[in-house]
DNA sequence: CTATCTGAGTTCAAAATTGAAACTTAGATT
DNA sequence: AATCTAAGTTTCAATTTTGAACTCAGATAG
């Protein structure tokens, strides 16, 4: 986990991140978003991006020329458990409300939460898991 | 998600909360595990206990003087989820192999793991989710 | 063809943060 | 009275971050 800390630990990333998710992909847009200072902003996406988390894709509106967007990867969808588990502690324990987002199910609507699940995907009580180190 | 991020959004803040989750919770034993510089360490440590995420726990050994000891909130604790679906991520798209710690079932040693589940408790897959701003 | 606009950066000085090492403190032990 | 230890403070140089101004490349307007 050194290495995600590495990756994770630092206050812009984790907005750049944020709003990548919220599917926000364009420097300028990330900038007003976020008001990143411009040199820190780029600074960290060329790393999201060296770290394979964020690519970046070509593309072209009408009448202008082509830039670039920064998109998520596979790894960086990958992310999405970790977001929703810290969303979801944050409507519990930080704000004491309601958060700004809720994951719900695409089809049916049924609101959706991340939990600890066993083998055949039953949630499991968080009070029964234990810690293991592998050797 | 904007609390948490300038919560966690630090290198050093994400890696005081591992030890706190591997049960470290002595400054000098924190200390020499992290290689982190004093000041730093009791900065980030003061920041925890200021937002309720550790605790200052008086402690005494035997022919010793009273001591203090960080230790988890209740709060603290509930970013358990967020650590485990970290620590999941990253044995998925960095380390690439085995990750140092596995989360077992403490009475029937089952491996658990970090998912989405619907009302039911049912594991539901990722892709059906969607996000939903509340308003 | 010259001027202007925009997204996406660079560059640079000033301000803030970090890191390493030395110093402090309060009790327990010698 | 001198020494040891955990847990800090203090100090100061080195690094990082900020904010503001400047650059660049192509599209469009006059």
């Amino acid at each position: 986990m050194a290495l995600a800390a590495e990756i994770l630990g630092d206050r812009w990333t984790l907005l750049i991140l944020r709003e990548a998710f919220y599917g926000v992909c364009r420097y300028d847009d990330m900038r007003e978003d976020l008001k990143a200072p411009r040199s820190t902003l780029t600074d960290r996406l060329n790393s999201l991006v060296a770290r394979g988390i964020l690519e970046k894709q070509p593309y072209q509106e009408a009448g202008d020329r082509v830039r670039q967007a920064y998109v998520l990867t596979e790894a960086g969808r990958g992310l999405a458990l970790t977001f929703l588990a810290l969303a979801q502690w944050g409507e519990a324990h930080v704000t004491g409300g309601a958060a700004p987002v809720a994951v719900l199910d695409r089809e049916t609507g049924a609101p959706l939460r991340v939990a600890l699940v066993d083998e055949g995907g039953r949630a499991a009580d968080p009070a029964r898991a234990a810690l293991r180190l592998r050797n």
